[in-house]
DNA sequence: ATGAAGAGTGACAACCATTGTCAAAATGAT
DNA sequence: ATCATTTTGACAATGGTTGTCACTCTTCAT
């Protein structure tokens, strides 16, 4: 949800980077680091918990993945289909997730920065709830 | 930012709950549970760590106080004028803290929430940047 | 007041996500 | 193939937060 990205810096290509990458490639929703490694190995694509870390983190500073923190803290990782700003609505209970754009919001947010006289604005803005298929099984 | 909010269990009043409260009185800005821990320390009332959390818990159940979570994840709390759900402008640097109602914004995620059958929809949106006084001396 | 019942406290251990370390392994260019 | 450089991974270390549990303090009925 962060706005800066580096000029992402060169990088080598490694079985684990592509295994890291297919299965963010194959997950739908957000998915924890852990989760991730734990989600590696049960496929027999071993990689070191240090290296899901880093490559995440890699991922996430050059924009290629989106990061949210959960209630708890935890940082959730998702690969998203639109390469533009957006804000995520996400089932509490399921993680099932929908992108969604809100440009009112975005002048909205500048405004009221400028307003206050801050600079270097960035923003986070998350909906969570229940989906219709958890709600419905509630 | 959340909207959960339990019935306010009967509590007790005890000399650290006072203490916990008179420094957050005195704090203007987000502060978080080890600061505030040990801002305690520094004037001599001092608080166990655990209870500094637990209270800071029960506060933010009630409603008492506002919780974020720092980019790092850390939670950060404070004490707010206004008593109806707002959101903040906080500096990067110095944790200047702004409180904004932003009523488009609430009527957007609902029916961003509404439009996509997600129910018991709530929402985190707060806003980064640096207040003027920190751009100035950047 | 006084005492009983139970909420609250604190020192410490335990947790757990995340980051640091560093020698060994893998990659890309020559 | 060779070498300079990047990447990896097992493990230690960090740091915020929560769990534990015996002891203390509030509260309230007597």
């Amino acid at each position: 949800m962060s706005l800066q990205q580096q000029p992402a810096k060169e990088q080598r290509r490694t079985r684990q980077r592509a295994a890291v990458d297919e299965v963010l490639e194959e997950t739908e929703d957000f998915i924890s680091a852990q989760d991730l490694h734990a989600a590696l190995r049960s496929r027999g694509m071993s990689v070191g918990l240090a290296t899901v870390y880093r490559t995440l983190q890699t991922l996430a500073d050059n924009g290629q993945v989106d990061v949210l923190h959960t209630s708890s803290g935890e940082a959730a990782y998702r690969r998203c289909a639109r390469d533009e700003h957006h804000h995520h609505l996400v089932c509490r209970s399921c993680k099932a997730t929908v992108e969604v754009a809100g440009p009112a919001v975005e002048r909205w947010t500048r405004s009221v920065a400028k307003e206050h006289g801050y600079v270097d604005v960035a923003h986070t803005l998350e909906i969570f709830g229940l989906c219709p298929r958890c709600a419905a099984q509630a």
